[in-house]
Order: C-alpha cells, then structure tokens, then sequence
DNA sequence: GCGGACTGCTTACCT
DNA sequence: ACAGGTAAGCAGTCCGCG
C-alpha cells in the first residue's frame, strides 16, 4: 500500500485543536478530558461564526478524592502521599449533611484522573474508603468552577467569564411576583435559575450522516469492528444548505436514474477512500454531527474501516474516537439521537408518548409524518441513483428531528444541559437520573457540602417502609379511588399540582432531612410512617426541586401562555417549562431507585404516604362540603357538579391546611366509567374526548377494533344531554353491527387484524413462559429476519396450533375470527358497561351470536 | 387425560 | 435502569375426577 498523501481537512482539524485563549460570547457546550495535555478541555459553540471552540484548561485544577481524616491511619495515608501519581494532599472541611456538622477531610490530588479510579492499576478509591471518588474527571472540574453547560461566556486571556444577561422587563416583572409569592429561603436558588434559564437558545450549526454498507449476510448488520465491506454510500445533510450524497460506484452496478425530486446532489466516487475523505472533511467543519445509532454502528464502522490498511487513513486523520459504546468526533460534538429518543423520559415527558417505535424509521414516521425509504430489494441489487436516494432519505430525516417543531429538540438538549450542568452529548445520551445526579452534584459543590457515599446512605438506622401493593415492589405509592360506575354530567377535575415535587418542598425532603439525625425532630412525624422530617435545616432536594418547581408552576409556565410577550421570549419560556417537567417528573421516582446514587428508600416512601394523606384528607373535605367523589388517581379528584364555591372551598382549604395547591384543570360535559380503575372516557364542553386506559385505544390493539372503538366514541362526543344517549345507543347499534359483520366475513386487510406488540426482551430472554408475539417472532426468526429487543411484532390470531403467526406469513383465511370476536367484545365491554348497557342487550339479542346470524 | 381454578408473566397503560 | 398501581390475556401448574 502507497503512503497517501494527508487529506486536506487536518490541517483544519489541527487549527481547530490547538484551542484558544480569546473568544467572543459562546455557549459552553461541552467538556472532556484531554489525555495529552492533562487537562479538561471545554467546547463552546460560537453563535456567530457558528463554529466549535476548544479552551485548555490551564488553571492547574487537578482530580482530586477525599477521604475522612478520621477514618484514615497515618501510615495509609504516607502510603498515598509517597505515590508517584499523587500531587499533595491538603487538609480541607465540607458540611457533612448527614450528620450535621462540619467534616475534616484530606482532599487527595492526582496528576490525572486514572490515579483516582482508574482500573488499570490500584486507583486510590480501591485502596481506601474515598469520597467523591466516582464523579468523571470533566464533571468534577465544571462543578469546581460553577460553570453551567448551557450559558453564555466569554474568554479574555484564557480565563472564562460568564455573561450576565439582563431579564427583559416584563419577564422581570414576573420573577419577582414569583418571588415574593416563595419562600424566602428559595430565593437565591429562584434568582439563579432565573437568570440561567433565560438566557438566549442560538441556532445549532448541525450536519446530519448516513452510512450504508451491503452486510456479509442478507438481515444481518454488518459487523462495525470488522468494517470488512465498502461503504457503498454516506448521506450529509446540514442545517446550513448542504444536502447531499456520495456513492460509490461498483462494478457491474447500473447508475440507473434519479426518480426522487428532491434538491440535494448526487456524487460519485471511483475511490472509497476519496468518498470518506469528504466526509471526514464535513465532520471537521461542523460543531454538531447528528446520527441515529452512530455510537453503535455508523461511526463506529467509519473508524474502523478507515483505518483498514486497504482504506489507510492514519488515526490523526480520522476525525472521530471511539470510547465505551460511544463514538466522538472532532473537533465537535456528536449528537446519537437513537440513544436520545430511547430515553424514556424524552419519549413521554417531551414527545408525549407520540413515538412508541425505537427506529428511525418509527420515530420518524411518528414526529415528521415521513419515514424511511421501504425497499423492495436487497440494498446491492439498488441501482447507484436508487442507492443513493434511499441513503439521502435518512440523513434527511434524522436532521429533522432536530429541527421540526421551531428545533424543540436541541433546544430541549440545551435547557436540559442547563439545568443538569451536563454536556449536551451526555444529556443527549443518558438517563433522567443521570441528569438530576448532575444537577445534584453541582449543588453540594456550590454549597461546600460533601456528596455523601452510597454506603452512607444504606448504613443509616434500618426504618420500616410502607407495605406495598404491588409484590416485588419496594414501597407503597398513590391512591386510586374506585370509580362509581356510570355516567356523571358535569364532573369537575380537580388536582395538586405537580403533587410530589409541592411536597418535596412544603415538607422539606430530602436524602439527609428524612429520618435526620437530630433528637428534637423525631416528633415530626409523616403521617402513617415511622418517618420523621427535620424541623431546623432546609434539605438540599427540597432546596432544589423545590426552586424549580417555584419557577417552573409561578414563573416559566404563566410566562408561557402571557400575551404581550415577544414570540421568542414566550417560546423560551414554553421550552424551559417542558424541560423543567420532565426533570421534576422524575424528581421524586429517582429517590426510590437503586441506580440513583443518592438513593434513599425512606424518603421516597415518605413523598408517597404524604401524597396519600394530601388525597385522602381532601377526600375528607369534600365529603364534609357534601361534594360526591366520583373517581380519583394519585393527584386528583373527579368531583360530581360541585358548583364553583364549593371548588373554590376546597381548593382553598387544601392551600391552607396542607400547604399544597390544588386547581381546577377541567369540567367534563360528562364522564363514563366502567367499573375499572385507570379507565374511562370523558368528553369536554368542545366535543374533545379524553380516552384513558380503555383497550380500544391501546396501541397493540389490532387497527380494524381500534377504528370501531373509535367510531363509537365520536359518536359519544356528541352526546350533550341524558336524552342524546338514546340517539346514540342506536348509532353505535348500527355501526357495531357493520364492523362486526365485515369481521364475519373478513371484509378487510389482514394487516388490520394485527396485533402489534413489543418485544422488550431479546426473543431468547423469555424463559418463563412464551407470550404470543413470542411465538410468532419465533417464526420469522425460522424464516431468516433478525428480531431484536424494542422490536414491534405484527401477528394475527389462527386456527393453526400455535394460535398464532406473523401477519407477514398468514393469510386471512387462517385468522380465527372467534378470537376476534371476543377480543372486540372485550373492547367495547368497557364503554358499554359504563353506559349501563350489555354488549348483547345494546343490539337486543340474549347472545351476539344470535345478533349477527340474525343478519 | 382433561378442564376449571389459580398464579405468574408480560404488555400497555395511568398518575 | 425515575416510581408504584391497574387491566387484560395468556402460559403454566395444580387439583380433582373412581
């Protein structure tokens, strides 16, 4: 192999590498570690030049543990000071939350972050009990300095200044409202989240990128560590004009002719080494690089193909690195929007619910109403153009995720990273518990207080823990009320308002605050619990969660809906209130699960029995008001016609008594419900209908009993009075009748009748029993097609033994209608139950069947 | 050997 | 890898039955 001349883009690369000590506003974007010089490395975005920027840290900060000085010998400690990667050891206090008194400890310092927990050698963290030892390098160092991803700063002289930026006026106005409606001790932690959150969102410089490879085997992905196979075809698509694909011509493939006309190019390339150099080239220039799945499989596949000696780029030459299922790029930030969409949080909280599929091509076709290009033909029997319009399609589509609805979701990247204090790649990458760990950590740094161990946590006084419903749960959780059967005209919803972060605040929990240390505080107890609050110290969650949920409900969330506010404030203001309920939403579930390192089962119990007492008492109160309770869930209340003085009794009272608010979010025209909890239908003075829990609207249901669910339920959107039910009695006859008979008669695509259901486990995982869409993922498995965690299973019910197969192998005489008959029966059950008919009495027969024969 | 009662597993949903 | 609570259907097991 010829020594190749180096690509022309590494001489930028390098430029880009050497970083700077002066720059101009930008926003921090993200942090890592670099190896060669010893030190963090920070990237700012710079809005104007739309460009990356790397900053060298060169304040001389170190990695650094702790250990207690009264938990440590002289002679272990010698030990570590005579070690060749320690620098010193200083003697250093912290706020011991814990226990409620300062600590004296030694900070140990370390010429890099490997000596403090590295697992090549003995790190010091595996020879004594350290503190603060697991916290990644570049994390420690932006926690150290205080500096938020997220805002804006500027560099002078290599030394970074944040910028203070002033609130617009009438946004002024309502912070201090918010203030003073807060308590006073939140202040501060209001006014930093103020001027945090309200900083400018720029436009992010991206390019998005698709690589195709033809796999060793038909439905097998190719094997991203061999990289044996060509890359046939790359797509780059950029926020800023570039569109455009490159391809690589094959022997005996036909370039065949453009069919799509969409405005993007198409080159082609002799050389797949000359193919990857222009790709390499566009990674260099752009901060953002966006792919779907590129930490496992395209960027992966690049490096290592690059590097085959038959390809022979040097590694300096290729701009990306791999680490733990991870792929970075240089000089940038890349952005795996798989790992973002996967994350479940982002998926309810942000998107609520509106994908369920993991794919790009799920989340695509869910989000953007456009998805993948649907093959008919294995990729190597494309012709070039056909190729390269399917690998255009993709890029396409993964930039527009980012960029549809005015870039909600990088701007969503942005608030949350402010609020985490994470690197944008790293909120775009883990989950929700990472992100408040983050958060967590920022603050104990801030306030000087020590980040207490997991074992310091798990080796406090044993408590008893609420006996939970649910076996193989570890505590008990909200309430439901059992829904009295039937229909109620005029029923008002009334609810807390984020429920558990009000009480984190109102009650004061938090890790250290719940079951604290103090004597005198064990007589403030939590209702039905063993548990006690501390009566003298604000705890750091409640400080926290409770601060943001001050500024989120009082501040961000009217901000959002204000009418004289300029567009963009106002959209701010929506994006920030968005991000914020997501990280509250999780505030309380993370105390109660293991993974969250400040974990602490006692005070995730107490947030859910006060939860119980606020409901319960409410419930109590109503009653007293002669107000009926019809149905209730965790944080609300179905009220039957209370007329708006006794809500406003209620509500006031529970502001009063258990210091929570409770609002009126809606009046139902009517609700029905069957005797189910979690389940029923309202309909709302428009004519909207809010389905909840009902089988007819869960997404596995087969489309054709989802559609005929539907059709009844716009025909219950219309019933405005008792009397109107008559009318609609007769209409749902009538239309369940047709479904029902075209059911008989098979009357519809096949593809209807399928069940869609996920697999959430790999198809070898299901031990203990064989579900259905097991079984027939089993057979497509025979038939060659891969079946992966997270895929969705299209199956019909048969008549063959196994009960079921793929839709894509059955036809529709094989489908066992009486299978499908009760599955509808089933469906409909649940409406008709609620309006106090029977599926056989709606239609006037003593059995269905005698109905539909009756035809 | 078979069917009903039961428990457990699995998924999708609600808050 | 945020929590617990609920509905539904099916898989698998136990038990009774001369």
């Amino acid at each position: 192999m010829s020594k190749q001349q180096a690509p022309v883009y590494v001489a930028d690369l390098k430029e880009a590498e050497n970083g700077v000590t002066e720059l101009k506003d930008s926003i921090l974007v993200s942090a890592t570690y670099g190896g060669e010089r010893k030190a963090v490395v920070l990237k700012f975005y710079d809005p104007e030049n739309r460009r990356i920027r790397l900053w060298y840290d060169d304040t001389g900060h170190k990695p650094y543990c702790f250990v207690k000085s009264d938990r440590i010998t002289e002679g272990k400690l010698n030990e570590i000071k005579k070690r060749s990667d320690v620098v010193g050891v200083e003697k250093v206090e912290k706020q011991d939350l814990l226990n409620d008194r300062t600590a004296e400890l030694y900070k140990i310092v370390a010429t890099d972050p490997l000596a403090i927990g590295g697992s090549a050698r003995v790190s010091i963290r595996d020879l004594v009990e350290a503190w603060e030892a697991d916290i990644k390098y570049y994390e420690n160092y932006l926690y150290d300095e205080g500096f938020p991803v997220g805002a804006f700063y500027r560099i002078e002289n290599s030394k970074i200044i944040p910028i203070q930026y002033g609130l617009p006026i009438a946004v002024q106005k309502g912070l201090e409202k918010t203030l003073q409606e807060s308590n006073p001790d939140l202040k501060k932690s209001i006014e930093d989240w103020a001027w945090l959150l309200s900083q400018p969102l720029p436009d992010l410089r991206r390019i998005a990128l698709d690589i195709e490879v033809i796999p060793a085997e038909e439905n097998r992905i190719p094997d991203a560590q061999e990289a044996a196979q060509q890359v046939i075809a790359t797509s780059l698509v950029s926020s800023d004009g570039v569109r455009e694909v490159l391809v690589l011509r094959r022997k005996g493939v036909d370039e065949g002719q453009r069919t799509v006309n969409d405005n993007f190019e198409v080159r082609f390339f002799d050389s797949e080494r000359d193919l990857l150099e222009v790709v390499f080239d566009r990674i260099v220039h752009y901060p953002f690089v966006l792919t779907f799945n590129g930490d496992d499989f395209d960027l992966n596949y690049l490096y290592h193909r690059a590097l085959r000696p038959e390809i022979g780029f040097s590694k300096d030459e290729v701009p990306i690195s791999l680490g733990n299922n991870v792929a970075y790029v240089r000089p940038g930030v890349h952005l795996d929007l798989y790992k973002t969409f996967i994350n479940r949080s982002v998926q309810v909280y942000a998107f609520n619910n509106r994908y369920s599929e993991h794919t790009l091509d799920g989340v695509a076709s869910s989000l953007l109403d456009e998805g993948k290009i649907h093959l008919e033909v294995p990729l190597g029997e494309l012709s070039l153009y056909e190729l390269g319009e399917y690998c255009y399609q993709d890029s396409k589509i993964t930039l527009q995720l980012t960029s549809f609805d005015d870039n909600i979701l990088m701007k969503l990247l942005v608030v949350i990273s402010r609020v985490a204090k994470m690197p944008i790649d790293d909120v775009a990458r883990i989950a929700v518990s990472n992100w408040i760990r983050s958060m967590m950590y920022f603050e104990h740094r801030r306030r000087n207080d020590l980040i207490p161990r997991r074992s310091d946590l798990e080796a406090r006084e044993q408590a008893v823990i609420s006996e939970p419903i649910i076996k193989g749960k570890k505590y008990k959780g909200g309430i439901v009320v059992e829904p009295t059967k039937g229909v109620y005209f005029d029923v008002s919803v009334v609810d807390f308002a984020s429920l558990y972060p009000s009480l984190i605040k109102v009650y004061n929990l938090s890790y250290e605050t719940v079951r604290c240390i103090h004597e005198e505080c064990r007589s403030n107890k939590i209702p039905d619990t063993s548990h006690w609050v501390c009566k003298k110290r604000r705890g750091i969650t409640s400080t926290v969660i409770g601060s943001l949920r001050d500024i989120r409900v009082n501040y961000y969330k009217p901000l959002s809906k204000q009418k004289d506010l300029r567009p963009e404030d106002k959209a701010l203001a929506n994006v920030v209130s968005q991000a914020l309920k997501v990280i509250l939403n999780a505030s309380y579930g993370v105390m109660g699960a293991d993974i969250y390192p400040l974990y602490y089962l006692p005070a995730a119990d107490a947030t859910a029995a006060l939860g119980r007492y606020a409901i319960t008492q409410t419930i109590e109160k109503c009653r007293e008001l002669g107000i009926t309770v019809v149905y209730g869930d965790t944080d609300s209340l179905f009220l039957r016609s209370p007329g708006d003085e006794k809500i406003k009794d209620v509500t006031r009272w529970a502001d009063e008594k258990l210091g929570i608010e409770l609002d009126l979010d809606k009046v139902y025209r009517y609700v029905a419900f069957s005797q189910r909890k979690k389940n029923y239908l309202g309909v709302l003075p428009d004519g909207s209908v809010d389905v909840k829990g009902l089988t007819g609207k869960k997404s596995h249901t087969p489309l054709f009993i989802r559609n005929a669910f539907y059709d009844s339920v716009e025909i219950l959107s219309r019933v405005k009075t008792e009397s109107d039910f008559e009318h609609a009695r007769e209409e749902i006859k009538t239309q369940l009748r047709k479904k029902y008979l075209a059911l008989k008669n098979k009357e519809m695509p096949i593809e209807e009748l399928a069940f869609k259901v996920m697999m959430s486990k790999s198809p070898k995982a299901y031990t203990k029993t064989k579900p259905q869409h097991v079984k027939a993922a089993e057979l497509l498995i025979k038939q060659g097609k891969e079946v992966k965690a997270g895929d969705i299973i299209a199956f019909v019910k048969t008549t063959n033994s196994a009960g079921v197969k793929p839709v894509s192998m059955a036809s529709v005489n094989e489908v066992d209608t009486k299978k499908y008959e009760d599955y509808m029966r089933g469906t409909f059950d649940q409406i008709l139950d609620a309006l106090g008919y029977e599926f056989e009495e709606i239609v006037g027969a003593t059995k269905l069947e005698d109905f539909f024969w009756s035809q």
